[in-house]
DNA sequence: TCGTTTTTCTAGAACGATTTAGAAGAACGA
DNA sequence: TCGTTCTTCTAAATCGTTCTAGAAAAACGA
């Protein structure tokens, strides 16, 4: 089976390895019948059509796209809000009938020859939670592969698609302000590894990721006189969520409101308040980012981001030669639901 | 900055091309000092070591296995069980160097030649979840990539990772009649489109997918006496099994036991006996398959398997050529928790 | 009927690397 | 000193396509 290529089939037919090539490339370049006969011959020989490889390096396109991913798989993907992204990458990805193209970075070795982001075949790639400033960028750049992120940029020169970090926190922050809160703990689903099973509190100088520094940021704007407390339980985000408000929860200092910057670990904290018999809403507020499907049934007050259309923006920047567009802000807006309520009076 | 290739480089420093290729591919082919002047003058020129195709045309090695998936991608990483298992492929996929190509199957145009799985460069592929018969498999086959499925097989020159479906089913079965069950109701995360917003009762005819099928044939083996009613409400893990057992709950001809698919449509019928005011495992008995992180402290009892483990040993049997293995069965262990108790006297 | 356009096909040169076989020189043991 | 073995490097073939330019034949308009 093995070793049967285009001049195979070309042979076989007593045709030129151009004419196959055009029978699956451009089949309007020749009669309609020689196609068809090309076709039955390469089935008959068991020809599976142009190989990937050469095809990559003749026609310049590999087909794929690359999605960067740190750490952990199994992490990045229980969040439902990587899920839709990636789902609208996805779907973009296939109206363009090119693959998405997971790149593990091995934060060690990144420097030595042998990783995934330097020997992927892609014509593009997603940048997506990543740090910048990571090597792995500087590869694709030398490569000349153009990258899309997902992190608002300063840089003139950068694409992104990105939300208004500070501006979506400063609204919530209001929100909370004007329901009397002004001692608010921070769930940070922290990147550096937390001290075993408790969680711990941070400085403003621990946060590592930049949207979380920006979140951080526009929700002090949003509620200038408040008290922000910084709290982390750790990599996975329901129960890094859950660590963190069991913490606040049975410290002697109560705040009157937590904010989870990512839903899910609002939705943890929920979790730990529901085990101690306390209602979001009432006895304490409860507040997330990004308003993901299970945000809604669990009355998360929360601020909308629109997640598979950022995916499918971040796609069609990356694929669609006819969008110029290289810099696009998406909107936010806050929902308000049940689990945000007045501050209780002291 | 562009066209920057391997020659160039050689033609700088004065020395072959293939010189140039051992500097990057084989260290110890090369004098120290003449390797580290090469390296220093490609970084100069902007060159990004080897391009990606031509080294995957020429070493027949792409770098890359496949994933094929069905359906919305949103869908298909909603369900922790995917998740796992992707974090599994990917830990060994990683260790290998390898990157994942996530192969969208668009289940319209699959015979046009315009698709992922006949154009993506890769050296492998997992079958996750794709009926046997799927055209796809048929293109992989002829292209002659080697795939490892997920599904039990009964072929024996097929690869697979699986588990005995049958028997974990039987397992539960057996539990549920030794608690006294005899009216099941299973939830069906049904391929096919179910009708509009309410639940649908199944014939077992209806059942299309092979590992669905197994698993109610083992429930019934491990309670032969028991009547099971196939319920479906839709594609959506958790909202299907909400659905399905809204429907149940609500009509008149209660069961005594839920038995969900996945352990994420079981949670979704724990979600709507919460909303009724039902304690599961008193009230009505619930349990599921997978045992994903969440159902431990949802209390559901479940059929464990090993995901994340079956994820690897996909991994190695695509990627290391020392494992010589083809069929790997893994374990399955039945674990009771408080979702499952005494069906009630009548 | 004759020039012109359109259709259909081909030869041969890329694409950018890796590999094979082997040459030139250095190092070595006796 | 000589034959042998390493080390270090090279020339040329090859991987399997697609692309460019153009030839041959067919169709067309007047």
């Amino acid at each position: 089976m093995a070793g049967v290529t285009l001049k195979t089939v070309a042979k076989a037919v007593g045709v030129s390895a151009s004419t196959v090539s055009n029978a699956y490339n451009k089949p309007d370049q020749l009669s309609a019948s020689l196609r068809e006969r090309i076709l039955a011959t390469a089935q008959e020989l068991g020809y599976a059509g142009p190989d990937a490889s050469a095809r990559a390096l003749r026609s310049g396109k590999a087909g794929a796209v690359g999605v960067l991913f740190t750490d952990q798989l199994a992490y990045a993907f229980s969040d439902p809000y990587a899920v839709g992204f990636l789902a609208g990458l996805a779907e973009v990805a296939e109206e363009f009938s090119t693959s998405l193209m997971l790149m593990p970075i091995s934060s060690t070795d990144i420097v030595g020859g042998s990783n995934a982001v330097q020997h992927a075949a892609i014509d593009a790639a997603a940048i997506f939670c990543v740090e910048s400033g990571h090597p792995a960028l500087d590869i694709l750049s030398t490569r000349g592969i153009p990258t899309v992120s997902t992190a608002f940029g300063e840089h003139p020169d950068l694409s992104w698609v990105a939300i208004d970090e500070v501006d979506a926190a400063r609204k919530l922050g209001e929100h909370l302000a004007r329901l009397g809160h002004r001692d608010v703990v921070v769930l940070v689903d922290d990147k550096a590894e937390t001290v075993g099973e408790t969680a711990v509190e941070l400085g403003f100088e621990d946060i590592v990721c930049a949207d979380c520094d920006l979140r951080i940021q526009g929700l002090q704007k949003g509620m200038p006189d408040a008290r922000l407390r910084l709290v982390s339980g750790g990599h996975n985000a329901f129960a890094s969520g859950l660590k963190g408000a069991e913490y606040v929860l049975d410290s002697q200092d109560r705040p009157t409101a937590i904010v989870g910057l990512s839903d899910v670990q609002a939705l943890g904290a929920m979790e730990a308040m529901k085990v101690r018999g306390l209602t979001a809403g009432r006895d304490l507020t409860v507040a997330g980012f990004d308003d993901i499907p299970a945000a809604e049934p669990a009355g998360l007050t929360t601020v909308r981001q629109p997640i598979k259309d950022k995916g499918r923006a971040v796609g069609r920047m990356l694929l669609d030669p006819a969008s110029t567009e290289r810099q696009i802000l998406m909107p936010t807006q806050l929902v308000v639901r049940a689990s945000s309520g007045p501050a209780p009076k002291r």
